[in-house]
Parts: structure tokens; sequence; C-alpha cells
DNA sequence: AGTGTGACTTGGG
DNA sequence: ACCCAAGCCACAC
């Protein structure tokens, strides 16, 4: 397994309750501004192995990214449950809900 | 080896 | 604020 999955693994384990973080921030994190996708094919090959809260990523406009299935839902489900107001579109506050591993606690 | 696709991102209209 | 196009990276066929 090569860091950058491993990075990412940590990174979104990380993740404290009733805050996201988008695929570019986790990937930039994990070492690689590019890495978005690689962060996507990861939560979708890992999530289930390693327990990651897959439902605390969300894409850049603050949207839930996955499609319109059941695993939308439950994302939905999960993010109102910690006490995330998500919109009928399912859109989120990044201002007010994205965590910041370098800022959200120092600042 | 080449082509297509995706739970992405950013920039421009 | 919304829609469209180009860029990027790894995987599947």
């Amino acid at each position: 397994m090569n860091p950058f999955t491993c990075k990412v693994i940590e990174i979104i384990k990380s993740i404290p309750e009733g805050y996201v973080m988008t695929y570019g921030q986790v990937a930039e994190l994990a070492g690689s501004r590019r890495g978005a996708r690689q962060v996507v094919r990861i939560l979708h090959s890992m999530s289930r192995i390693h327990q990651l809260p897959w439902h605390r990523v969300v894409n850049a406009k603050g949207e839930i990214a996955i499609r319109e299935d059941e695993s939308r839902s439950l994302q939905l489900l999960y993010l109102t449950g910690e006490g995330i107001q998500v919109d009928g579109n399912g859109r989120i506050d990044l201002e007010v809900y994205r965590y910041n591993p370098d800022c959200g606690d120092g600042v």
C-alpha cells in the first residue's frame, strides 16, 4: 500500500463527528492535490474494510457527491444524524461544517 | 496498448 | 447561482 492511500485513510478516520471534508482537501493533506479521484477510489474500495466515515466526505460544492442511490440517502441520514444541516438538494454549508486539521483547532 | 469512465476540481460564460 | 469545458489520475474492458 502506498503512503498516499495510508494517509488518506488516516485523514478520513480523523474527521470528527458533525464535520465534513472535501475530496480535494483530503487529497491535498495526503500530499497530492490532484489525487481527489484517487481518494474517491480509496473510499470506494476501503470504506467497508477500514470502516471509514465515507459519509463525512463531500465534493468541493459541499454537496453529496454520490449518485442517486440508496447510499446517498444513507449518507444524508448519517450527516443529519450528526447534527449537520443539509438542504433539499443534499447541500451542506462548507463554511460551517468543513473540517480543517491544520486550522480548525488552533484558530 | 488504447479507450472509456468516475462518490473530483477549477475556471469561465 | 447555474451550466459547460478542460485537466488529472487510476482502474476496467
